[in-house]
DNA sequence: GTAATTGCAAATACTTTGCCACGTA
DNA sequence: TACGTGGCAAAGTATTTGCAATTAC
């Protein structure tokens, strides 16, 4: 997909992504960036709209927040995030990284970990066994963090 | 948890874990039981609905339906499974089972897979290595299935 | 008989869209 | 200037709650 260079995500890597399709680059725009990779978890729309409201003439409305993540969403640049919440999280979607999360059950506290991958051999295995092609996963385990009763 | 018995779940079983909860089995509860033991995929609320309806006495009310798997989601009976719907679902949780799941991104088809879990071993270290307990996690693939283009 | 359960309807929450004014390139 | 963008408000969809009538035990 896309023409990307093979360095890791920046907010000026992922504007340079936004401006080669053709897209405008605003302050809100730049406002919701920061905010993403400000952050070292996954966000809600709420919070890239609270969190990009505090960059330099950022102030977007919840639906412009909704419209750009749905854009990055589509263009591979973000992606969804299964908290077992009532709304959708999402984070910056670095191609060369893996995304795998830790929740605690009590405080909702989100923890991305970084093993190797457990999962790799696997997909493929189930890509043969199944018929399936194309394959990726979504990981989270949940429990209970150190600080919580 | 629970005070249960080692075989696996059968509506009958899970009858019985809801009365020594003190629960009242309904003809609704039976139909709702039935629906989720019959089905082979997760359910939504929706789905649970009518599949309970063509049960014997059975006209759960959605609201009823609701309340009844956030009833069983306490007792540890069904989970919610993340397939990057609009909406939740959930099928029954039987604790000797494991739960993967793998979903075709084009027709939406979602097939439970059974594989050694690559999982088991990775839990327990991320477990020691982040100090979290009580560790469960939740793993779905998605692709492209044969039959889809 | 008593307390749990249910249907109904209303409230809430999150997501999604239309439209026109506005700002970027 | 031209067209993508953004704010506002409304619509759509899923979830959640209150309450009185009903039912299991």
């Amino acid at each position: 997909m896309m023409n990307r260079t093979e360095a890791a995500f920046t907010p000026e890597s992922v504007t340079e992504i936004l401006r080669r399709e053709g897209l405008r680059i605003t302050c809100n725009r730049r406002g919701i960036l920061q905010a993403l990779f400000k952050s070292g978890r996954p966000m809600s729309l709420q919070e890239i709209q609270s969190a990009a409201s505090s960059h330099e003439g950022a102030h977007p409305d919840y639906a412009t927040v909704f419209r750009m993540i749905l854009l990055m969403e589509k263009l591979h640049l973000v992606h969804k995030v299964n908290l077992q919440r009532s709304c959708s999280y999402y984070e910056i979607s670095d191609p060369r990284k893996h995304y795998d999360h830790l929740i605690c059950r009590s405080c909702g506290s989100v923890v991305l970990i970084d093993i190797p991958c457990p999962i790799g051999d696997a997909e493929k295995r189930i890509a043969q066994q199944y018929g399936f092609r194309d394959l990726s996963h979504s990981l989270e385990f949940f429990g209970v963090c150190a600080t919580c009763p």
